[in-house]
DNA sequence: TGCAAATAGTTTGATCTCCTACGATCCCCC
DNA sequence: GGGGGATCGTAGGAGATCAAACTATTTGCA
C-alpha cells in the first residue's frame, strides 16, 4: 500500500503573507518552522479525521512492513480467520474494499500459501476461503504489530477517552453509510 | 488531495456478539447479509479509523461532486487562499500529498482559471500560488458544501463530544507523525 | 569565486482502488 | 423443466498516490 515517508503538515513557504485578515492567528502544526495557516480545515472534522487515518494507516505500514505483508492483508486473514469459509465477496464488504480489488490479492496470498480458495460446494460460483498453517502463522505475527500499533494508538487516545473515541467512530460509520443528507 | 470516486463505504460495521468460543455458525456468510465476525478488528481503533474516514470522505464527495471538484481540491483551495503565495512542495506538505502528486492536479486547476502558478522572483525554481477570482468562487461554493458535511459529522459525533474528538485526532497525528515505537 | 549538495517541480513506474463488462452459475417462478 | 434476472469472481480501464530519477536553480562552504 501506500508508503509513509512523511511530509506531514508543517513547514512553511518561503513567503506567504496572510493578507486580508481572516481567523485569528489560527495557525498550528506543532514543530518549529513557520506555520501555515489551515483557515476552515483548522477545525474541520473530516480534514482531521483523514490525517490522523493516513497517519495511523502509515505507522502501522512503518511497524509491519517487515513481514512482507501490508495492512490490507492483516484485515484480510482477520476476517477470514474468524469466518471461514466466506466468499470474496463477503470479504470485501467486511474490509470495506470491492471485489475486484480482491482478485489480485488473494491469488496472491494463495500463490504464497497462505490460504486456500476451495470452490464452495453450496455454489459453484464462489470460492471459500480458509486460511493454511502458514496463513495463521503470518496472522499471528502481524496480529503482534497490530496489537502493539493499537497500543500507540492507545496511548495517544488516553485510556480514558477510548471507548468514548471507538463509538464515536461507529457512529460516524453507522451514520455516513447509508444515509446522505 | 484526496482520492477519487472512491464512492461506496461499503458497509461493514459489524457487531457480532462476542459469544464465546469458536463453532462459527457461519451460516449464510455469502449471500446474506449476515454480520461477519470481526474478531480483532471488532475492537481496533485503526481499523474504525479506518472505515470512519472514508465514510466521510465518500459522504463528501458525494456532497460536493456535482461542482465538478473533489474533497482534495477544496484542501487545496483552502490552503492557497489562506496562505497565497506559498509554493508547490508546501501546499502538499499541509494537506498530506506528495509534491509529484499535485503537478497534475495544479496544472489543471490553472488549465482551468482557479490558480495562478508564478514564478517566485525570489527563487525561480518554485511557483508561488494563487487563487484567481474564479477559484475563490469555486472555493466559496465547496465552502459551503464543506460546512453541511461537517454540520452532518457534528450530530453524527454529537456537539458536547466534538472538541475531545477533534483534540483526539489532532493528537493522534502529532503522535503518529514522529513516533516510531 | 567555484563547485558540491540541497531543493522545486516534473516525469515515470508501481500500487491500490473503484467501476463496468463479462462468462459461469444459481435461483425464483411460470 | 425452462428462462430471466441476480450474483460470484475475473478482466480491463481510469484515477489517485508515492517513490525515485531527472532538470533547473539556489545555497553552502572551502
Amino acid at each position: 500500500m501506500a508508503q509513509p515517508s512523511r511530509a506531514r503538515p508543517s513547514r512553511a513557504a518561503g513567503h506567504a503573507e496572510p493578507r486580508d485578515g481572516e481567523e485569528p492567528a489560527l495557525r498550528l502544526l506543532h514543530g518549529g518552522r513557520g506555520p501555515l495557516r489551515l483557515g476552515l480545515l483548522e477545525n474541520t472534522l473530516g480534514f482531521h479525521l483523514r490525517l490522523a487515518q493516513e497517519a495511523s494507516f502509515a505507522a502501522f505500514a512503518r511497524r509491519s512492513g517487515d513481514s512482507g505483508l501490508k495492512p490490507g492483508h492483516f484485515a484480510a486473514l482477520v476476517i477470514i480467520h474468524n469466518n471461514p469459509g466466506l466468499s470474496q465477496t463477503a470479504l470485501g464488504a467486511a474490509i470495506g474494499r470491492d471485489k475486484s480489488t480482491l482478485t489480485p490479492k488473494l491469488a496472491e496470498l494463495e500463490r504464497r500459501g497462505l490460504l486456500r480458495r476451495d470452490r464452495a460446494h453450496a455454489d459453484r460460483r464462489s470460492y471459500a476461503l480458509t486460511l493454511t498453517p502458514a496463513g495463521e502463522a503470518a496472522l499471528a505475527a502481524l496480529t503482534a504489530h497490530a496489537a502493539a500499533h493499537d497500543a500507540a494508538l492507545d496511548r495517544l487516545v488516553g485510556g480514558e477517552n477510548r471507548a468514548a473515541f471507538l463509538d464515536t467512530l461507529r457512529r460516524l460509520v453507522a451514520g455516513l453509510d447509508t444515509d446522505e443528507t
